[in-house]
DNA sequence: GCGATATCTTGACGGCGTCAAGTTCGATTT
DNA sequence: AAATCGAACTTGACGCCGTCAAGATATCGC
């Protein structure tokens, strides 16, 4: 077993292509974003000719839709660990999943692309649609939370997406949903770019996100539900 | 004139390729999206070798960036046309801009990647920058007259995005436009695909969206304040 | 009419994803 | 322990891609 597992094993067979196919592909995200992400360079990395990891993955699509699985349950860990660090702080549950959200945004944004962008994955993927329902799964269960609702944990956290469309609360989740993702993806696809040339500018964005931004967007759930609240309004 | 509507005049020359290119490279992205896009198919399509287009353009980018040009016109044009439309009708100016914003992305949603992509574009290009600040403008407009602000039309069309660094509403324009530009990147880049599959569900989406998720957009605006307050917000 | 110049073609280069065919090697069997 | 089998990987090729240099051609200014 070598040090850093991305270095050959033998000269002809490799030991473990996949994961070092995926420990690259990461790390060229990382440099190059997905603009100059690549097969070739990620088997270049790997130490292995062009052709190797299309028996571990098929084809280009089937690389990306590992890396999307691993951003999927990125998102999971994030924003249950914002959720956990909430509760022992006081702080809104519903707001730190959306914090959770941008940070795994700013951390890995060239994967962050490869979840939500518009590359193609490969659709059928057990894996990928698993961790999929899961990542959305929280987002719904907080917003619910947020709303008064009751939770089955364990339900929402693996309820088909499908089934969501006659759900009462559809239209707090996507506005949640909504908000998160939009600032996300403009803040790393550079539209707010001009707002951040000037001095501390990215901080000041990041401080109304989790401070303005997250006032409205509670502010904004609180008013006019579909239905009355289980639970009557904690604090006004 | 060609059987496919692409008129070429010349045999050499061919009279207007600038535009020509721009037209092919329109009907690529609509037909096969920003994925399938490339400078040699829209030179075959504009009848042209595919070193042709590097005179008018430059190259891949500069192509891509009067596209992108055109996208900012459109948003602007739908956008306006949409306050126009709510003004005559007695509807939300605020509600209706979202909904043009969104309305372009699901005309034109290649183009509009194109636009709002990852995808890099020339960035010192005047033109694009113009059309970019005045889209922004509308928007900006909007959600300060929204908010009971008097507005200079003229100056606020043209501000430089960076100036918008100590402006008092930057929260709530990238409130509002956080809203409109997540659900419209979501709903076209597919993450809410398993919401559409089911019959109606589309149509679902979009009411909603101009509905509650409008409803609740405003209620978050009004829960903001209206009034220009001192303040006294320090740092951190 | 004629030359300058913008416009377009040709041909080439390296890089890309992917496929078919050949090579190597670990594991199973005997 | 030797033979074997199939999985893992290489090699070489194909047709794309964007871009550049050099040559051909048409248009415009004079």
């Amino acid at each position: 077993m070598t040090a850093s597992g991305v270095i050959k094993r033998g000269g002809y067979h490799h030991g473990d292509l996949r994961q070092a196919m995926i420990d690259a592909a990461e790390a060229v995200l990382a440099e190059k974003g997905v603009g100059g992400f690549t097969l070739r360079e990620c088997a270049r990395r790997a130490g292995v000719s062009p052709a190797a990891p299309a028996h571990h993955f098929g084809n280009l699509v089937g690389l990306l839709t590992a890396i999307a699985t691993l951003g999927f349950d990125d998102l999971s860990q994030t924003m249950e660990a914002a959720v956990a660090k909430a509760e022992a702080s006081g702080g809104d549950r519903l707001a730190a999943i959306c914090e959770g959200y941008l940070e795994v945004a700013l951390t890995r944004p060239g994967r962050f692309r490869v979840v939500f962008g518009r590359l193609g994955l490969k659709s059928g993927d057990d894996d990928l649609r698993r961790a999929a329902v899961r990542a959305f799964g929280i987002l719904v269960r907080e917003t619910k939370l947020a709303l008064g609702r009751r939770v089955d944990e364990e339900e929402v956290l693996t309820r088909l997406p499908s089934s969501y469309g006659g759900d009462a609360d559809l239209a707090e989740i996507l506005f949640v949903w909504s908000i998160t993702h939009g600032f996300s993806t403009m803040l790393i696809d550079g539209q707010l770019a001009p707002l951040e040339m000037q001095p501390g500018g990215r901080e000041r964005l990041l401080t109304l996100y989790s401070g303005r931004l997250m006032d409205m967007l509670l502010a904004a759930m609180r008013a006019a539900p579909a239905e009355p609240l289980a639970n009557p309004a904690s604090h006004g």
